[in-house]
DNA sequence: CGTTGTGTTGAATTTGTTCAACAGGAGTGG
DNA sequence: CCACTCCTGTTGAACAAATTCAACACAACG
């Protein structure tokens, strides 16, 4: 695992664990402790952080960059299973669960990311249980998305996936005007489609007018009641 | 709903209470509080326990029989997300996130149900804060299982998936004869696929030779490595 | 300024769906 | 126990959707 390890300038890392949902309702002191279990370590884009069979004794904090989760098929097929962000965290699988990941983690672009102990974060959560809370609440977030997920490559055709993917965004990012958080070949992957196909359907909508692409990742919505109708019933 | 309130038996919930995961490790006194607690319901064969675009606040523990829940799309079009066996719980996602569930369930058999109220639980969680960490556990559990469904549905084809289900579910029961515990028809849903697809799927194996099918819902499997073969990398 | 990674387009092929007809079992009431 | 119906599963044939392979264009980055 290439990176590189920072020394413990106190203000960064509580600066990393202040603003964190999983820790960001513990007070002043409890934050200052928490800081000084806390490692930094910076990724690359395209630097590896976990692979599959391993086994992870850390948790992960992003503190600023992307990082896509993502599993490899036995023919080499990559699919992205999530992709955090900031104040997201990861590594959190084999913390309640005695068992080897099967997931790939892979920073996409400079990443810099908050370390802490497996060992340490028990100890904490055993002092304060209400980390466990935050770390519930998200999981339901999670599941609640992989359900999502799982509902789309199960029942949905590549056109809806895909006006599905950008209405998502548009929501996140409060505007018509969408930046993609990763490359089309990601979302491609993430989407359980291939990069051609991605290529021709945005191509598509943007023949219909639905959209206009500008640059390789930034799309408007031009009519978002069409994108919309893909999503609740066909045509 | 239609249902069944029973009385409250204390033995019956009591039973109810020792086994499943996330109470079983607390004392004699503390299940006999929980049972206090719980209420029992029945439900037959097709009956829905929750539907969409509802808030549930109660937890779902079932006691006996399974449920599946699925999503339906706009278009109609049933995904199935998981199927829950006895010990298993449900109802948990808007525990821990208000939000309405995009979730049905559904007793695809007689099933009994122990319900323990929403502020119920969340008591118990703030005097027993171990019951979270079950909780978390099983999250965790379920995460792996949807990342797991996430990648076959987005990176295999039909066949791999279909060999998939069948090899996990031999391990579960420990047999190379393996009952299904669901339709073919649900399988197909489960798996993102039609009935129709499945049945000539487990033809093409038959004809290969590779299972054997009894009945509608037992497959015995006479070449496992064949069908291990699918899920590592194509033929 | 070239190299590499990312994205686009075309054409052939594959995979799986859809619609339709039919077969078989399970459960129900007579 | 039989007859009936409903539900589940099977099979065929036409069709649609998306992948694959291949060639090329464009952008970013050193």
């Amino acid at each position: 695992m290439k990176c590189h390890h920072h020394g413990n300038h106190n203000g960064e890392f509580e600066l990393c664990v202040s603003k964190v949902p999983i820790f960001n309702h513990l007070n002043q002191e409890e934050m200052k402790e928490i800081a000084s279990l806390i490692q930094s370590k910076t990724f690359k884009k395209g630097e590896v952080i976990f692979s599959a069979n391993s086994s992870i004794n850390e948790l992960f904090i992003i503190h600023t960059g992307r990082v896509k989760i993502y599993r490899l098929s036995e023919s080499g097929r990559e699919q992205i299973l999530r992709v955090l962000e900031a104040k997201e965290f990861m590594g959190e699988l084999t913390l309640f669960n005695e068992s080897l990941t099967q997931n790939y983690a892979e920073a996409t672009e400079k990443t810099e990311i908050c370390v802490i102990q497996k060992l340490d974060l028990q100890k904490l959560i055993e002092k304060k249980p209400s980390i466990a809370l935050r770390i519930l609440e998200e999981f339901s977030r999670r599941l609640t998305n992989a359900d999502q997920l799982i509902q789309q490559l199960g029942s949905a055709d590549v056109e809806t996936r895909l006006a599905s993917v950008i209405i998502d965004l548009s929501n996140k990012q409060i505007s018509r005007t969408v930046t993609l958080p990763m490359s089309k070949r990601d979302l491609a992957s993430l989407i359980g489609t291939t990069q051609e196909t991605i290529s021709r359907k945005l191509s598509t909508f943007q023949e219909h007018g639905w959209i206009k692409q500008t640059g390789q990742r930034v799309i408007t919505i031009l009519n978002m009641e069409q994108l919309i109708s893909f999503t609740e019933g066909k045509k």
